[in-house]
DNA sequence: ATTATTACTGAATGATGATTCAATAATTGT
DNA sequence: ACAATTATTGAATCATCATTCAGTAATAAT
């Protein structure tokens, strides 16, 4: 018995997160929000509490997103080395080539709180835990198709992986050539599993 | 004939610098860098103009200081594996254990401005470039010495080092685990060069 | 239709941001 | 000692920030 509210809030989540994922955190003045969302102020705070709150909302449903498209190249059925590829396109390649921004949302998140916001720090360290996790995962499985250079043990592995990601989404910022790009992922591949690229 | 300056300009931009580090460009107010320097705001922009010049300013020192222990590193009279390890250390293992901060100056500057501040981002990666142009020649040089793994070229070694050094960097941020550190660190030697680790 | 309840609007608020500037202080050259 | 010049001070300025709130609108229940 009142009045509905007349957006949805996952619409308006999505509007806000690639403002917060352009600009940053601190960066970003409400005055955008309104804009990019167009909502009023008295809106934003009624639904979302406050800017921070709506931030923390607007990581969440980034990572959930990534997150979804992260399960489906690790669960397909292809044989590992080709997950293993997919991943590199979904946490790498689509950042530098099929966005027009630069980063992962974590990532720039993760560099711009540091020591400034524990909660939201400890929250990007979770889902790049998830994510690790995932990684390992896939590893287990390479590992019995023997698809993975013996050596070091899958738990090892998946931290460098996850290394070189974090690498390979830095490095695409100073120089984004397609095609060393492309050499270095295949690289990285030969380097883990037992296919030659 | 005129007041001298009472402060020696290296020694204020070395403070600017550690707050501009600390808390990032856009977060870093005037009033904070007046506390951390002991210059009142018109000496501030008497001598550096404003507070982006200060940062731009205080960038350079910090590279200048970065580079000359990487040279250090590169230059030194031992054999080639051990040069590469010292550049592990000042690029990486000094940021995660021997400081307060987790974070490369340079690395946090360029996630910060990205396509916000131009002029800058194009300064970050000229001198990432130099930086990857200092491997490079270790890597020349380690071929030479027969103590590089054979295979990609230094080209594109110093390419896949640079992105080690940006993933490790980040990586430290999810976990500071030293050992995992240095584990990780030794897998990136094997790969790279002849030596067991 | 009326009432209770909740949403929306956008101007107002108060804090804080970067920057400027008039007043004052410390020099050097004459 | 005085004039010319430059540095320092810190309050004043003006813009912008996040947040609130009084007024208005829209709904559901009665």
């Amino acid at each position: 018995m009142a009045r509905p509210q007349t957006f949805i809030e996952e619409e308006v989540l999505e509007k806000a997160m690639h403002e917060f994922w352009r600009s940053g955190y601190a960066t970003t003045s409400i005055k955008e929000l309104v804009e990019a969302t167009r909502l009023q102020p008295g809106s934003l705070y009624g639904a979302f509490k406050n800017k921070r709150q709506l931030f923390i909302r607007s990581l969440e449903l980034y990572f959930e997103q990534l997150f979804e498209d992260i399960k489906q190249a690790v669960d397909s059925e292809d044989k590992a080395e080709k997950r293993l590829r997919k991943l590199f396109d979904c946490l790498v390649v689509n950042f530098s080539f099929r966005s027009e921004q630069k980063s992962c949302f974590l990532l720039r998140t993760l560099l711009e709180v540091q020591q400034n916001d524990n909660e939201i720090s400890v929250m990007v360290r979770r889902m790049y835990a998830q994510i690790e996790a995932e990684i390992y995962g896939l590893l287990v499985d390479a590992r019995l198709q023997g698809s993975l250079k013996p050596g070091a043990s899958p738990e090892i592995m998946a931290r460098m992986l996850m290394s070189n990601i974090f690498g390979l989404q830095v490095y695409s910022h100073i120089s984004s050539e397609e095609y060393e790009l492309e050499q270095t992922i295949n690289n990285i591949m030969c380097i883990f599993t037992t296919n030659r690229y």
